[in-house]
RNA sequence: GGCGACGUAGCCAAGUGGUAAGGCAGUGGUCUGCAAAACCAUUAUUCAGCGGUUCGAAUCCGCUCGUCGCCUCCA
């Protein structure tokens, strides 16, 4: 079995190939740093950041490029508004895109170039575009000539035609056909600028991508990754762009993720419906935002609200709950195993059918299931047989959480210490405590008193007591325990 | 208007031609003075609707309805 990856080319899954033999080469858009990022944002590290985790797990050398767009309309249009400094707002922007990114643990791609650095490099592509007839010159910017392809707009599925039937194409006189796009924009008074051989000016928005994941890919390369937003216009352009100036094929693949929404309408920037990244780490942490992120399948929507996200944190605290139960478990002396062949089989399977989930075009849904699965087989043991657990199940237990501690690392969940998340987030609670433990212990024993002489209105009148300072009552047969319910 | 995606239990979500994973919630049981927690069991004759293909469809095809996205900057 290979992975399978659904290719916005090809309108299909089709098994990965990468043209150099275990060694993927993958390019991520990455984002244009005017301001911080929100939850979508986060959404397109964390799924990329999972498809190389994964595919490094699976034995692939991944080189993983992804650029910063650190000179643009927007950015400008920011600088001016606050009288900073273009690039130093957009430096800035970088700066706190990197704290919330080592915030959401997300591994550093081995390439993150930026756009200011490869004006060069931009330059000498488009003057191959002009060379070959792709792109003309005209009142200082440069354009792609749409019509010097036969095969525009194969990514996005629509035709030249369908596209100026759309007509929401703004009125650009120094355009040969509206759906050109602009290469080389003419210098305008006051914005950055830098030499060209058509005057000075800046890059348009698409050349950067081409220019940069050739110089550090190749022409032709395995994986071309962004959001579902960016197949039309950005990424049409860039293969218009690249495979216009290469002759050659650009990228094989192209992997897109759905958006983030509230609501079910798209988090945007315009629509004002965002909660940047700080936000939310503010109140959940990062393995819940992770776990939530990866409750569905990449390509799908995924609606945000507060509810789902404690939901994740729930399901994280009972899969950390079970493995630190199994931390905390010994082994008797007894050699004959206790554990059914059903609990057996799905134990011994996890590892199996999380790679079928996930090799499914990265299927983090189906993956997170089979954890589910098997959290849920382990807490059942730990329950019926923790007290008296032979060898070779301590050892089969133990085995088990190792993996599922190896197979959340590929989601970036279940990377800490079991033990210490559970005592720490008792720790978090007991520093809400509206009351003290002597109090409570106090209230347990009048309780229990109560209890002996079968008071049971005034041990009932104690129970309630303590439920209003979020304190949880629970007899057993070694006495009363107590617990803070997580509100 | 053009292009595309999606519609599975109360909610979230897998399943992509062989008879509905998982999570949250619910119900019954064990336990308990009653609870709580935990465990055990259970919860969709059916996958938006209507047709069609097939021995067989949630899965393929057509139409209808609904939701969302792209076509302008967007992850």
């Amino acid at each position: 079995m290979t992975v399978q990856i659904y290719n916005t080319l090809t309108r299909k899954k089709e098994p990965l190939r990468p043209l150099e033999e275990n060694h993927v080469k993958l390019y991520v858009c990455g984002i244009t740093s005017y301001d911080y990022c929100h939850i979508g944002h986060a959404r397109s590290s964390l799924v990329f950041d999972m498809v190389v985790r994964y595919l490094r797990y699976r034995g692939y050398k991944v080189t993983f490029v992804r650029n910063f767009t650190d000179i643009d309309d927007k950015i400008i249009a920011r600088a001016n508004e606050r009288g900073e400094d273009p690039s130093a707002l957009a430096l800035r922007f970088i700066d706190e895109f990197y704290t919330d990114m080592d915030a959401l643990g997300t591994l550093r791609p081995d390439i993150e170039p930026k756009a200011t650095e490869h004006i060069q490099e931009m330059i000498a592509l488009i003057q191959n575009l002009v060379d070959k007839g792709l792109a003309y010159p005209a009142h200082g910017d440069v354009y792609f000539r749409v019509t010097g392809l036969d095969n525009y707009g194969r990514l996005s599925g629509r035709s030249l035609d369908d596209m100026q039937a759309g007509a929401r194409i703004e009125v650009n006189a120094a355009k040969e056909n509206p759906m050109d796009f602009v290469l080389w924009k003419g210098a305008k008074p006051g914005e950055p600028k830098w030499e060209s051989p058509w005057g000075e000016g800046r890059p348009g928005w698409h050349i950067e991508c081409s220019a940069m994941s050739k110089k550090y890919l190749g022409d032709t390369f395995d994986i071309h990754g962004g959001g579902k937003d960016l197949i039309f216009p950005h990424h049409e352009n860039e293969i218009a762009q690249s495979c216009g100036a290469s002759g050659k094929e650009f990228a094989n693949v192209w992997m897109h993720h759905g958006f983030v929404t509230i609501k079910d309408e798209k988090m945007s920037k315009s629509l004002g419906n965002f909660l940047t990244i700080r936000d939310v780490l503010n109140t959940y942490d990062a393995e819940t935002l992770r776990l939530f992120i990866f409750s569905t399948q990449y390509r799908n929507p995924l609606d945000f609200s507060e509810e789902a996200l404690r939901d994740a944190g729930s399901g994280l605290d009972r899969i950390y709950t079970t493995l630190a139960e199994i931390e905390a478990l010994s082994p008797t002396a007894e050699t004959e195993s206790k554990i059914g062949k059903k609990d057996r089989a799905k134990l011994e399977s996890l590892q199996e059918r999380f790679q079928q989930g996930m090799d499914n075009d990265f299927n983090t849904a189906q993956a997170i299931g089979v954890l589910f699965d098997c959290v849920k087989v382990l807490s059942k043991l730990v329950r019926v047989h923790g007290a008296n657990l032979p060898q070779p199940d301590y050892d089969l237990l133990n085995h088990v959480a190792g993996i599922m501690k190896e197979l959340g690392n590929i989601l970036g969940v279940l990377t800490r210490n079991p033990s210490t998340v559970v005592a720490e987030k008792q720790q978090r609670l007991r520093a809400q405590l509206t009351i003290t433990e002597q109090e409570i212990e106090e209230l347990i024993s009048r309780r229990n008193t109560a209890r002996a002489e079968k008071n049971w209105a005034t041990s009932d009148e104690v129970r309630d007591t303590l439920l209003e300072h979020n304190i949880v009552l629970q007899d057993g047969p070694e006495g009363t325990t107590w617990n803070i319910v997580d509100r």
